[in-house]
RNA sequence: GAGCCGGUAGCUCAGUCGGUAGAGCAUCUGACUUUUAAUCAGAUGGUCGUGGGUUCGACCCCCGCCCGGCUCACCA
């Protein structure tokens, strides 16, 4: 049996009492005319005389946010999908049987009011109602006022109770919409093709990450959640889609922190007859769009600095990074013993062994990283470290891909395509014996995607760009957990 | 997975050398027909995350566990 405090009961018995009484707790017959927003925007420049005599009828519905009480008067703030508005309920305007009823109705109670505007002493405009209808009993009281939900926890497990309660909450949210939107605007403008490629994998590839594993019943096959829709994509490519790209999840099996979700957004793009150097044209005018777009500047602000988006971004190699951040002197770069010297000052865990590539890689990211603040984009990355990528033509030691740092944080990687097949088919036969060394992120073998490529990928340059992350950034968001509507949490214990 | 911090009324938070828990808002009762966190008077509301232990006595001290936040590791 639930258990039930006071606040809970006097709701449940207001409940009967409105059922003996007739009146629908759940109605669902109220036609709504006008949003808040609309009706507030209709007036806007009315004065007090000009609504005097007005007598169009505005019927608005939503939630009781806020209630003040004068005896046989009221005023409510009403919250519906576009904002607020304050409405007069007065006896003498609704009548004496609906104002008794109106009494009874609590604060999240949603209603329906049927009204004309007129504005208070204060000079707020305001509908005063003549018609005042209860359309959903709310059993559960609201946060506070003033302070509201603030419990993170709370906020994240009951994100409908946030989203009620935080209005810039729901601007976060809203902005994440015109974002997405702004994006796919963009990407059609450039004549890419969007699609939707398999979510369940028989081989999890494309990136090097520990899958989700699942299994499929009734052909008794074991399957992935996807890591990336990298090999997918590149195989519409071979079928002819030379623009194609998909705006959706990906699943990793891997911690979770400030910016790790294990389901999270990717946009992945892929575009033939380009380069690495064409996708870092086409991000900048991508990003400057969709921050145009939705906030209108390309100056903007994250954790009360400054982050200046107008192009071109600056372009640097990881070793350049490297040289100017870590104060690396340039002629020791390629000493080896020199580097793993460093790499162990920075507390990195490296040694002799460990790749040059890879010991590089890892000096850039914790010297570099961290600073790269306005957008800059990262190039020349070791082979080693890039099994996708295709080798330059000048130096086989480095692939022709960048990645896209701002705010200290990687947000996009791209590369120009490895599409020689018996090339990729080595590097997956390679990546096959780390595997069986143990590596239990070792990227698969894709029979399959090989044979794609056998009948030829043409030229390729593909990107992905993390949404969670630009929205993190658009939005000024501290957390991934803050542009995602759900966050991953364990089970709310009983 | 490790370290640090936290969990007290519906919400936001106090609290104590270890002596049986408090405020504001919400709620309930009453007053009030132009308020803006309305106001005034009164009242109700708690297994103090959970399970043990120490103690005459634990919200407080000790241990385990659960949940969350931050940092680190893995990674995007």
């Amino acid at each position: 049996m639930e258990e039930l405090n006071d606040l809970l009961l006097q709701r449940r018995a207001k409940l009967t009492e409105f059922r003996e009484q007739g009146i629908n707790p759940f109605a669902n017959d109220f036609s709504v005319t006008h949003t808040t927003e609309q009706f507030l925007a209709a007036h806007v420049d009315d004065d007090v005389a000009a609504l005097e005599g007005c007598n169009t009828p505005y019927a608005v519905a939503g939630r009781i946010m806020a209630r003040r009480d004068f005896g046989k008067a009221a005023f409510i703030q009403l919250q519906d999908r576009s904002g607020r508005t304050q409405v007069y309920v007065g006896r003498d305007n609704i009548g004496e049987e609906a104002f008794d009823l109106f009494k009874r109705i609590d604060i999240g109670d949603i209603v329906g009011c049927i009204g004309t505007p007129f504005r208070t002493k204060t000079g707020e405009l305001s509908l005063r109602a003549t018609t005042l209808r209860l359309l959903t009993k709310s059993l559960l009281p609201l946060p506070e006022k003033w302070h509201g939900l603030t419990d993170v926890e709370t906020r994240y497990r009951q994100r409908y109770l946030d989203l009620i309660v935080n209005p810039e909450v729901r601007e976060v949210f809203k902005k994440r919409s015109r974002i997405v939107s702004a994006i796919r605007d963009f990407m059609v403008q450039h004549d890419f093709h969007e699609v939707e490629t398999p979510m369940m994998h028989p081989i999890a590839g494309g990136a090097t990450a520990r899958p989700f594993a699942t299994h499929h019943n009734a052909l008794d096959m074991d399957l992935f959640l996807r890591i990336a829709p990298e090999l997918y994509l590149k195989r519409l490519v071979v079928g002819g889609f030379d623009r194609v790209f998909e705006i959706n999840r990906n699943f990793r099996n891997e911690g979770i922190s400030i910016r790790h979700n294990p389901e999270f957004t990717m946009m992945e793009f892929y575009q033939a007859y380009a380069t690495y150097e064409d996708l870092m044209n086409l991000t900048e005018q991508l990003i400057g769009h969709v921050a145009q777009s939705v906030l209108g500047t390309l100056e903007i602000s994250y954790g009360g600095r400054e982050v200046d988006l107008r192009a071109p971004w600056a372009r640097l190699t990881v070793r350049e990074a490297i040289v100017k951040y870590g104060h690396v002197d340039p002629t020791l770069l390629e000493d080896h013993a020199a580097m793993v010297e460093i790499g162990k000052g920075l507390g990195l865990d490296v040694d002799l062994a460990t790749g040059h590539g890879k010991l590089l890689t890892e000096i850039f990211e914790t010297v570099a990283e961290p600073h790269l603040w306005n957008p800059t984009f990262i190039t020349a990355y070791p082979t080693e470290v890039s099994p996708l990528s295709r080798k330059n033509d000048e130096n086989p030691e480095i692939v022709d891909r960048f990645e896209l740092f701002v705010v200290g944080r990687e947000l996009a990687n791209a590369f120009s395509e490895l599409n020689d097949p018996i090339d990729q088919k080595e590097r997956f036969v390679k990546q096959m014996v780390d595997k069986d060394a143990g590596d239990d992120e070792a990227h698969s073998m894709d029979e399959d995607y090989i044979r794609a490529l056998e009948y030829g990928l043409p030229p390729t340059a593909g990107e992905g760009i993390g949404i969670d992350r630009l929205v993190m950034l658009l939005t000024d968001a501290p957390s991934i957990r803050d542009v995602i509507l759900f966050p991953h949490m364990r089970p709310e214990s009983k």
